[in-house]
DNA sequence: ATATATTATCGTAATATTGCAATGAAACAA
DNA sequence: TTGTTTCATTGCAATATTACGATAATATAT
């Protein structure tokens, strides 16, 4: 299969999944905090700046603009990505529902 | 490949990411927010509340307990699951971390 | 026009993930 | 003991993900 049963889940579960899956990866957790960092767009030099080659660091980049969590301007012959603040705050509000969920007083286990 | 080369990230962008997948699947997510819910353990149940498989939910369970978010406690022929409040107050606050960081104040996007 | 630089896309190989039927293991009941 | 219940494990098929070489596409410089 390999192929997850969306249609069962609600909206909000499959929404966190998504975004839950773009993280679940170091190099783009790496990109992120590297746009995070630069505090600033940045043209270029992510190739360098994490190990991978270009085509994958592209790929990459090409999931987290799908999701609508960076965006990229063209500047010449290259690219200049930076984080899409709104879309980051939205996307930070459905995760931080899902993380800061009370934790049960359970008194069994 | 399919392989992640875990080698050339931080310990804490690996540690993001291994958190971000397991919960980069709609029926792990849903499993969590039902042991919220409930606030309490609960035995068995599971595969009725998510409309999947016993052998698949067994799975993601285990994949959750490896994790260590929540724990198993025999009770009899069934098993008691619920969260384990140290390891999600620590999980949460890396992933917090991550989420929370600074939106730089980009001029040029 | 030709060359250079930068990023995207295609194609492909290796590995991972998902889901479930079949089966096993463990505790309990009659 | 035999059956029942509950959960775990195994084995397998289908699909997804990751990585990268080769190549295309685009803009700029000479």
């Amino acid at each position: 299969m390999g192929l997850a049963k969306t249609e069962m889940f609600t909206d909000e579960q499959n929404k966190i999944s998504l975004f839950a899956k773009v993280f679940g990866h170091p190099a783009r957790v790496a990109i992120l905090q590297h746009l995070f960092k630069i505090d600033a767009c940045i043209c270029g030099d992510l190739v360098n700046e994490i190990g991978l080659a270009q085509p994958t660091i592209s790929q990459h980049l090409k999931e987290l603009k799908n999701l609508g969590l960076i965006k990229g301007n063209v500047e010449g012959t290259s690219v200049c990505y930076c984080i899409d603040k709104d879309n980051w705050s939205s996307m930070k509000d459905i995760m931080l529902k899902f993380l800061n969920q009370d934790i049960p007083n359970t008194n069994c286990c």
